[in-house]
DNA sequence: AGTCTTTGTGTCATTTTTACACTATCCAAA
DNA sequence: TTTGGATAGTGTAAAAATGACACAAAGACT
């Protein structure tokens, strides 16, 4: 039996984790924090990693994944969904890893499972500064990425998918656009998103006869071309929407 | 720092555990297999619970969910799919509840995060069986159960939700059908899934435009009224449908 | 005044969706 | 053998959604 078992207390639990993919937008292209490793760690293995850590015995998992959250970007109720758990039992292991896993408090040793979110932040939210407690963390194209250290491209590829699908079905984009924004932003997100061409003007009847934005009499100002007209994100239209058993936005 | 941890070997992982939403479908209604915890664990909260156990730390995620469907029903090689991790720091920890923990070998006072998933199985082939090891196991149907023991009926919304989801981008519903069957058993399959009547003359002719069943020459026999003709999913068929990017089945 | 860049808009052909009702076939019971 | 009961199987027309496509308008800059 097991001896080392572990009393509910405000601990870090060894045996789990919590991991984000913090998305951005940056206007032109879907973004993620990453945080680099940097070269002690990295002997083998990408520097590159998503940020992470261990959880408390006395959180559950999405208060995990807040915390993760606020530790690195110092932002507080941000939308969050889960991706799901992974882990292989020896994924772990290297030897070149353990100075890394210390720096999280991990055991090296240990078999770790990970609880993987997703969260969409305003870009403008968070600037990373060299100074600031998340010292390297990065935002990074989402389509730049090739690898990332441990499991954590496979995490990035699942969490991209999940947000494929689900915004499909829910309006959760406008958790990346500032409160303001320009249909073309739009359009250039959700192309982003899905990782596909949209032809304009049909974008623009499908997003405008759902009926969940408002037009503010508004133009941005200082772009070099004609101006476009700003909208905001409808909340209580859109509940009216779903309210009516809406969930499916024909992408 | 930890000197209760636990090194990677073939020992059970207390903090750790996998549950199954295993459906099923009669015929008429979608079900799931349930076990009874019987009277000693139920002296308060429900009898009911989602086969599960704890992982071993020399298996993977899926590879747990495998083999606890295996041991309950002794079938592998079935669909499954993850749902997602659940864990609220303080769920396992009433008295009432020791017993049942002692039997899958949990900790009752450890912290234990599980992860969900669903499987969908044909029916005929796991009835469950008096003598047989989980001689407590039961098909019953999802809209009659409303409460279940721990948090596994949150599980199994969610799984619901998630299955739901899923047959509108993938036909996995074959899973849950006999290799031959009529056009009526898959609307009543689709219709217990969504949740929602669905149109016959409009659902035949969808599932027959996307062209991924095979009409067996062969009809149904011994019913008491005109006979259905047979059919078989055709998994080339929908291969081909597949690499044409297709991903939506319109539900 | 002219150039550059991006916004914003309409139509038409095609496809998809929705709503809807009656005949055909088999079994069983009279 | 006739009849009643039950489910299978089928078509159409109107409405809605989709996809393809091109050009004028607005402001910034030179």
């Amino acid at each position: 039996m097991h001896n080392n078992l572990k009393k509910i207390g405000s601990e870090l639990n060894p045996n789990v984790s919590v991991d984000c993919v913090i998305f951005g937008f940056d206007l032109e292209k879907l973004t993620v924090l990453v945080i680099d490793r940097g070269e002690i760690s990295a002997e083998n293995g990408p520097r590159l990693a998503l940020p992470g850590n261990l959880i408390y015995d006395n959180e559950n998992l999405d208060q995990a994944a807040n915390r993760v959250l606020d530790e690195l970007t110092g932002i507080k109720d941000i939308y969050l969904e889960q991706v799901g758990a992974f882990g292989d039992p020896f994924r772990i292991h290297k030897e070149s890893d353990r100075e890394w896993l210390k720096s999280i408090r991990a055991q090296p040793d240990a078999r770790v499972i990970t609880v993987a979110y997703f969260s969409l932040v305003k870009i403008e939210d968070y600037q990373p500064h060299p100074s600031s407690f998340a010292k390297n963390a990065e935002w990074t194209p989402v389509n730049e990425l090739s690898e990332l250290a441990f499991d954590h491209f496979e995490i990035l590829q699942a969490a991209k998918e999940k947000l494929k699908q689900k915004i499909k079905i829910q309006p959760i984009g406008f958790n990346l656009l500032p409160e303001k924004f320009t249909l073309s932003q739009l359009h250039r997100l959700y192309e982003s998103i899905l990782d596909k061409p949209l032809d304009k003007r049909n974008f623009r009847r499908k997003i405008q006869k759902l009926n969940i934005l408002s037009n503010l009499k508004e133009k941005q100002r200082g772009v070099p071309h004609k101006p476009s007209s700003l909208y905001e994100f409808n909340e209580e239209k859109y509940q009216e929407l779903t309210q009516m058993g809406f969930d499916n936005f024909g992408f």
